[in-house]
DNA sequence: ATGAAAGCGCTAACAC
DNA sequence: GTGTTAGCGCTTTCAT
C-alpha cells in the first residue's frame, strides 16, 4: 500500500524492520540493514517526513524569526545558521517580521503557533513581553541572536561596550569632535541595538568630558550617506571623526565624504561596528563580531537543548547549577553568551590590500 | 485523547464536524461553526499541520532554492516571496545552495527529495540537466526566478536586452571608450546572467563598431571596487564610461572612482543593472527590474498552478493551447514571463533628492 | 534480531 | 448538516 510496505516487501522484511534499518534506531542486524538500504536505493525510497513527524513529534526543522532579509548583519547570520542546520539535516523556515503590527502578530500567533519546528531562533528581534510569553508557550528550545532578550537564552555582543571601545579608539587618536550617526530613536530606545550603541558612545564621550552629538538615520548605507551630508558638508563645523552605529552606515558616510572631496581618514576618521566582510574589503575600521559564527553558535545551542530534551528555559523554574542531567526537567537559567568583540583598525584607503585584480 | 477530540467534546460535536468547522471545507451550519470556533479559541486549539498534511497531502509550505542569502537582488526577491507567501498562510523554507558541489547535491537529492512543500521556487539558480530532472521528478509546481531555465516555467528579465539598452544609452551619450565590469567567466558562460549581460554589451559595442573590453570580478560591491582600480587608475587609458553588470558592482566602482578623485559622472559615467532601491538613493543610473515584484509574481504563478492542481510542467506532454481546464492533466507549456525593464537615468551626484535629513 | 499491531492527529467518504 | 468509519505513512511497544 504505502511506500514503506513496498520497500519492506522488496527487502523481504517487515515494515518495522525496514523502518529501524533506515532510521538507525533499534536493533537490526548488519546484513538486514544492508538489504533494506539497497532496496531503498533501488526504488528511491524516501521516508515521508510528515508521517514520521506525526508519530515522533520531531520535525527536523527550525523556525527563524527575523525582521529583515536584507542587511549585512541579518543575511550573514542567516547564512551561518542555514549552513549549520543543513549539516545536521535540518530544514530552516523563515518568518520575516513585517513592519506592520498586524503582520507581526500573525507571525507570532498563527505561524509560530503551528509549531512546524523543533526549535525557534529569533534574530535581531526585540519581542514584547507578550511575544516572549507566546514564544515560551511553544515549549520549544529558543535562542535569540542579537539580544539579549530577558528570560531568553541569548547570544550577542555587548553593544554598549563595543560602542565605547570604538569611541575610545577615536578619542585615543586625539579626536575631540566626534559625531555619532546611528539608528533613529536611539536616544529614546535604550533597549535596542542602536540605543545601546548610542549609549556606549555617550558614556565614552562623557568620560572624557567631550560633548556628544547624535545624527539619526536608517541603519543602512543610504542612511549613512544621507545623514553624512547634514554632518560633514559644512567645513566650519565639521567633526574630525564619525562613529557609525554599523558598518553599512559607515560605508555610506565614506561614500558621501568622498563625494564632498573629504579625504578619509586624512580629513575625517570613520569607524563602524559589525565586522562585515565588506568592511574589510573597503578598508573600514570596525568593531568586529562575526555574524556568520553567531548563526552557527545559535544552532549549536539549539541542538544542545534538543539533545538534552529540554524545552525553552522557563523563568522561575530554573534548577540549581549543581544539578546534573539526572533530575527531571532540568531547565537551565536563561543564559547570555557574549560574542567577543575586537577593534580592527584598517587603513581606510585603497583597495583591500595589495594590488587590485587585473 | 487528541486535541481535536477535546475540542469536539467541548463544543458538543463530533471530530469530523469540528474539523469541517475550522478548515472551512464541507457543510457546517453557521451556529455550529461559531460553537466550534469559540471552543477552539477558549482552549487555544490549533490544528496539527503534520497530521493534516499527512492526510491531505498539502503542506502549506513552499521550498525556495537560492544560491546566496546576501546580495541585493536575492534578498529582495526573497522578501517579496515571503510577503506574498505569508499573505496566503504559506510557510517558506529556504535551501541555500553552497558553492561546494557536495552540499549542492545534498540539497537536490536529500532535502528537496523529502518534499516538505507543495511547490518549489528556484531563484538565480542555473540547474544542471540532472538537477532539472530531479526537480521535475518532485511532481510539484515549479517556478524559476532569474532564468530562463529550459523546460521550467520562468520569470526573468531579458539580460541581453537590458545590457544592450544600458550600453546603447552610454553610446548615445557620446561615449566611445566603454568598459564592462562584470562577473568572472562571463565570456565562457553564455547561459549565465553575467554571461548574457556581457553578451548584450558586446552586441551593442559591435553594432556601433566600438571595441569592447571586459574586466571580470565578483558580482558584489567590493568586486566592483577592486576591479575599478585596474580599469580607471591609469589616466592615459581610462575609459569615459563603465557598464557594470549589476548595481552592486556599479556602486563599488563609484566608490573607487571617488577615492581616486575621479568625478562621477563628470569624468566617468557609470551605469548598472537591477534597479535596487539603493541605486536610487545613491543616484545611480540603472536598468530597472523589480526584484521584490518578481518574488511576488513567482508566488502568484505557483499558486495558480496549485489551484489548478497541476504539477510541474512536463516537457513533451504539453497540451495544445486551445484545451481549456476540462481535460485530464492539462500541462501547460513551460512559459517564460519577461519582466519589463526600463532605463532610469539619475544625476549620480548628491544625495537622493532634496535636502538630507537633519 | 524481527514481526504484529496499535496508534500519532487529523480529514474524507459515506451513511444517516 | 452531522456522525461513523477508515485510513494518511510511518514508528514503536510488546511479543516472539
Amino acid at each position: 500500500m504505502n511506500a514503506l510496505a513496498d520497500l519492506a516487501r522488496l527487502a523481504g522484511v517487515s515494515k518495522a524492520t525496514a523502518s529501524r534499518a533506515l532510521s538507525g534506531r533499534g536493533y537490526v542486524s548488519e546484513r538486514t540493514r544492508d538489504l533494506v538500504v539497497d532496496a531503498a536505493a533501488q526504488i528511491g525510497y524516501i521516508v515521508s517526513p510528515n508521517a514520521a513527524s506525526l508519530v515522533t513529534g520531531q520535525t527536523k526543522n527550525v523556525g527563524v524569526v527575523i525582521p529583515f532579509l536584507s542587511g549585512w548583519f541579518f543575511s550573514e547570520v542567516l547564512e551561518g545558521t542555514e549552513a549549520a542546520l543543513l549539516d545536521r539535516e535540518y530544514d530552516m523556515t523563515i518568518y520575516n517580521l513585517t513592519t506592520a503590527a498586524e503582520g507581526r502578530r500573525r507571525i507570532f500567533e498563527f505561524f509560530l503557533a503551528r509549531k512546524r519546528f523543533d526549535a525557534v531562533m529569533i534574530i535581531g528581534v526585540e519581542p514584547s513581553e507578550r511575544e516572549v510569553a507566546s514564544l515560551r508557550r511553544l515549549g520549544r528550545p529558543l535562542v535569540c541572536v542579537g539580544g539579549p532578550v530577558p528570560g531568553v537564552h541569548s547570544i550577542a555582543m555587548d553593544d554598549t561596550a563595543a560602542a565605547r571601545l570604538a569611541t575610545e579608539h577615536l578619542i585615543a587618536l586625539g579626536h575631540t569632535r566626534i559625531v555619532h550617526i546611528g539608528g533613529s530613536g536611539a536616544e529614546g530606545h535604550p533597549g535596542s541595538v542602536h540605543g545601546k550603541r548610542f549609549e556606549g558612545y555617550r558614556q565614552a564621550m562623557n568620560a572624557s568630558g567631550l560633548p556628544y552629538q547624535f545624527a539619526p538615520t536608517r541603519m543602512s548605507m543610504p542612511g549613512g550617506f544621507d545623514a553624512a551630508f547634514g554632518v560633514i558638508s559644512d567645513p566650519s563645523v565639521r567633526p574630525s571623526a564619525i562613529f557609525a552605529a554599523c558598518d553599512e552606515i559607515a560605508l555610506g558616510v565614506i561614500v558621501a565624504a568622498r563625494q564632498l572631496g573629504i579625504r578619509v581618514p586624512a580629513d575625517l576618521s570613520v569607524i563602524g561596528i559589525d565586522g562585515h566582510e565588506y568592511a574589510e574589503m573597503f578598508g573600514l575600521t570596525t568593531v568586529e563580531q562575526s555574524p556568520r559564527d553567531q548563526g552557527r553558535l545559535a544552532v549549536e545551542l539549539l541542538m544542545r537543548q534538543l539533545d538534552a530534551g529540554q524545552a525553552a528555559p522557563d523563568v522561575g523554574q530554573a534548577a540549581p547549577d549543581s544539578v546534573s542531567g539526572l533530575t527531571h526537567h532540568v531547565v537551565p537559567e536563561p543564559e547570555l553568551t557574549r560574542i567577543p568583540v575586537s577593534l580592527v583598525e584598517r587603513s581606510s584607503t585603497g583597495p583591500s590590500a595589495g594590488a587590485p585584480p587585473r
